[in-house]
DNA sequence: ACCACAATTGAATAATTGTTCAACTATTGT
DNA sequence: ACAATAGTTGAACAATTATTCAATTGTGGT
């Protein structure tokens, strides 16, 4: 028998079992609302669809959005960990660009749901 | 003179000064991580898939995913200021449902890339 | 009128998170 | 070898947030 969480029996049985099968594996799920996660921040936001027109280097970035080149490197970070951006070193420069073009597609997407 | 919160120069000011005007209002790009905030949290991106599939109530919702009532209605409160789902009252329960078929579309995409 | 049940609410707590600051690494130019 | 610049890192701090708990509202049934 499994732990119960929960403090109430269910108003409709019948629903609630027709739709358990049909949700995704849990685990799905926590990488579905990671990668939200990671687009849900301004910053983050920004760094995005900055590159998304452009490849930067960290310091293009940080005057761009007016920011500390720690700030954005930090945030760069968590885009590269996420593996939504691709950094690459050249020279004394780290230049940074999309990773996945999938994001500029969600982008539009929400994009369009924000503005209706 | 506006304020400088950034630490350096741009090393190519000619990119970042033809990506800036290409940016989006700081007013949008907030709307837009708001929208993604409220989609990057494991049980509300489970509250909405199971919306997807059909209107519940909330103790229907608390069995469906092992959590408390309170807490359920916490996170449903949340969807509801962000107008992502509906509620209807019908005698003693709130039945909750979809509010925007733009949110299936876009949790689809985004599953395609979480799954690639 | 009263009881049982469904849901909401607010305060409290614990956990997570974004930015700042200072220290550090790595590379170029002299 | 040295100074200057670009970027990264970790700790600290403030702010935000998810869940729990207890109290409350509102509805239906008796």
């Amino acid at each position: 028998m499994e732990n119960r969480r929960t403090d109430c029996e269910a108003i409709n049985i019948d629903i609630v079992e027709k739709v358990r099968p049909k949700m995704p594996e849990m685990n799905l799920l926590y990488e579905l609302s990671d990668f939200f996660k990671v687009m849900g921040d301004g910053t983050r936001i920004q760094l995005l669809w900055a590159l998304e027109e452009s490849e930067m280097c960290v310091g293009d970035l940080a005057v761009l959005l007016n920011m500390t080149k720690s700030a954005v490197s930090h945030q760069l970070k968590v885009l590269r960990v996420a593996k939504l951006v691709r950094a690459e070193k050249k020279g004394k420069n780290v230049y940074y660009s999309l990773n996945d073009h999938h994001v500029k597609l969600i982008l539009e997407k929400a994009l369009e749901h924000v503005c209706e």
